[in-house]
DNA sequence: CCCCAACTAGACCCGTGAGTCTAACTTAAG
DNA sequence: CTTAAGTTAGACTCACGGGTCTAGTTGGGG
């Protein structure tokens, strides 16, 4: 009896998978040959045909999976907050740290790279991160701040705003400071963007005397 | 005697530099094939190596040349920041709107799209783009927000600050909303993503009691 | 009117990369 | 041991597209 269906020797997909993402993050999907991913995966070339039949399919999952790492990191994030402490500005600082984290790892810019430049060929895709990841997570961190609204700590009318205001304070300024994901940003300056990100936030919509 | 050093008989460089940006923001770099463009500005492909001699180089005239256009329109918008009358409010989401269609065009949205996905091919142009459009633009955003601080009507100790805060928010819900450029926002959608993200600005930024 | 430079249509060369095929090898299962 | 599924290296086909070349056309300046 195997575990799960257990074809061939060792299960080689994750391997094919992860270095398809690395060759495609590095290469773009046109220019990344399939040479080079099977090469990258240490596997021959007909073993990545007999996986997955098609450059194309072989994109598609390779995105799918990184997908559902980066929805799993974004509402680890969002979840931090469920421990509000008294604080609530430490706390937002943390989560948004964290959340910004997220957004600088390489592989998360990778996939917006990729996202930009493929939605034309796989408009698929762009929905697949959509209701995937985008919208879980915007929908969970709107959830958290409708919590601290209800607590008082907050003057949210509408959360779902909130939250698109939220992320939109930290995101943005790491577009043009990350050079779209080319620069490496120290810490110390995600700090920052951070902190004056969630300034801003709550100044926005801290409960006016 | 000519005009500029007028060659040929009438000057098709435009004709192509148009067809060519036309065609690389549908199919993207890599896809876009020379002869296509040539045909779509209705020209021999001859014509088009004996302009730009590369597909390279008529990629990055070709985004040299919007990313001119582009910053026409957004620094046309910012100035609309100078004629502010007595209703702040009022100038600042004008203004706002003019920004947020500037980012709504398709054009705008296409050289964003090629940026992301040629960013490693072509860093130079990531770099033409950031300082001869989002740079200047964000300047003339922040020294507008300057005066206003200075006539007392907004609260702002770091003006570059908070005009990177104010596009943040104008900019952040338009990725998801039009689906990285995909889906065309009604004006009706626009105009409340813009006023919710200047009342929330104006309510970071307005003096506290 | 003539000439020259730019233009045109289209054939052409050639490198490249997706996908296939083969023949041999490896290993897990029976 | 035998079998079969999976793997491997590498040769192979084929379509496609960048770039060149040619021979002929056009139109404005002198």
């Amino acid at each position: 009896m195997s575990p799960p269906p257990d074809r061939g020797r060792i299960d080689k997909r994750k391997d094919i998978l992860d270095a398809a993402f690395t060759v495609f993050a590095r290469e773009g999907y046109p220019q990344a040959r399939v040479d080079q991913i099977a090469a990258e995966a240490g596997v021959a070339k007909a073993t990545v045909y007999n996986h997955f039949g098609d450059k194309a399919c072989l994109f598609r999952e390779a995105i799918a999976a990184l997908s559902e790492r980066a929805l799993a990191r974004n509402l680890a994030a969002v979840a931090r907050l469920a421990e509000a402490g008294d604080d609530l500005p430490a706390t937002l600082t943390n989560v948004g740290l964290h959340l910004v984290d997220c957004y600088c790892d390489p592989q998360s810019w990778a996939l917006r790279r990729l996202l930009y430049a493929e939605t034309p060929q796989f408009p698929d895709l762009l929905e697949l991160t959509r209701v995937g990841v985008a919208e879980p997570v915007t929908q969970a961190l709107a959830d958290r701040l409708a919590r601290l609204a209800l607590e008082g700590h907050i003057d949210i009318s509408d959360p779902a705003l909130a939250a698109e205001h939220l992320t939109a304070l930290l995101n943005g300024p790491l577009e043009a400071r990350s050079r779209f994901g080319t620069r490496r940003i120290p810490r110390l300056e995600r700090k920052a963007i951070t902190e004056s990100a969630v300034a801003t936030f709550l100044s926005a919509f801290t409960p006016r005397p």
